[in-house]
DNA sequence: ATAGGTGCAAAGTCTTTGCGCTTAA
DNA sequence: TTAAGCGCAAAGACTTTGCACCTAT
């Protein structure tokens, strides 16, 4: 894979960011000091590096798809009064993994987990 | 809520099909022996079918938005060979929203879960 | 009677893609 | 040098919605 000065942008951009970013946000973000980046370049790009493993896509219900620098398995919870995005620890989701594996007698390679409810501010 | 013809259909498929199915699946299989019915009107169900509880809407990355009858918190095993869906009991995501919530200090309502990997005859 | 639903088709939102130019390796 | 990437704009996939007519309650 070839690293473009625009491929460097969106990986940092996503790394960065502690707000799991949709195409847009990132596009809008770095469009401020780019004004040639092209949104279809942004999508090509996280399409690109989430193929090669480097960032996640998640998505979420009524939702853009947003993206996480985080790629271990892990779960995230979203607040449904604020919006925000929490990353939650993966022991959990590993036990999760083992189990249904176990249940269905196949493999498990990864997992989406997405919680929905009320964050401790909004509860 | 009103019980038109329509939307007992279109319940009813969700609720009989094993194979979590899109609204297009939904709309093809229906339209059969109800040759007036609109692709509009399977999305408009489906969606305040979900909002009044009836069914539970499942992302699947890369996917159609699927339907789902079973309305109890529960995960989801896809495959990547095969595609097939298949239901994971709930007990392991249970644990898993109650650990969330104390990690979180907040409030777990319900979760989306859905594991990726290879089935019994695709491993 | 009437609030809510329907079919149809147009519009909307998010994402992908074809093309001719550009650039990292 | 050249395969890969870019910007742009058009197209695509999926979903929502406005409107005039219809129907469950």
């Amino acid at each position: 894979m070839k690293f473009s000065k625009q491929r460097q942008l969106i990986l940092n951009a996503v790394l960065q960011s502690e707000s799991h970013p949709t195409a847009e946000i990132i596009y809008d973000t770095l469009k401020k000091d780019n004004p040639s980046l092209s949104l279809g370049t942004v999508y090509r790009n996280l399409s690109q590096l989430e193929s090669n493993g480097l960032i996640r896509k998640v998505k979420i219900i009524d939702h853009p798809d947003r993206y996480d620098g985080i790629v271990s398995d892990h779960a995230h919870f979203v607040c449904r009064e604020c919006g925000k995005v929490i990353d939650i620890g993966n022991l959990e989701v590993i036990k999760l993994q083992e189990k249904v594996a176990e249940e269905i007698d196949g493999i498990v390679e990864d997992a989406t987990v997405i919680l929905y409810g009320r964050c401790n501010q909004c509860k």
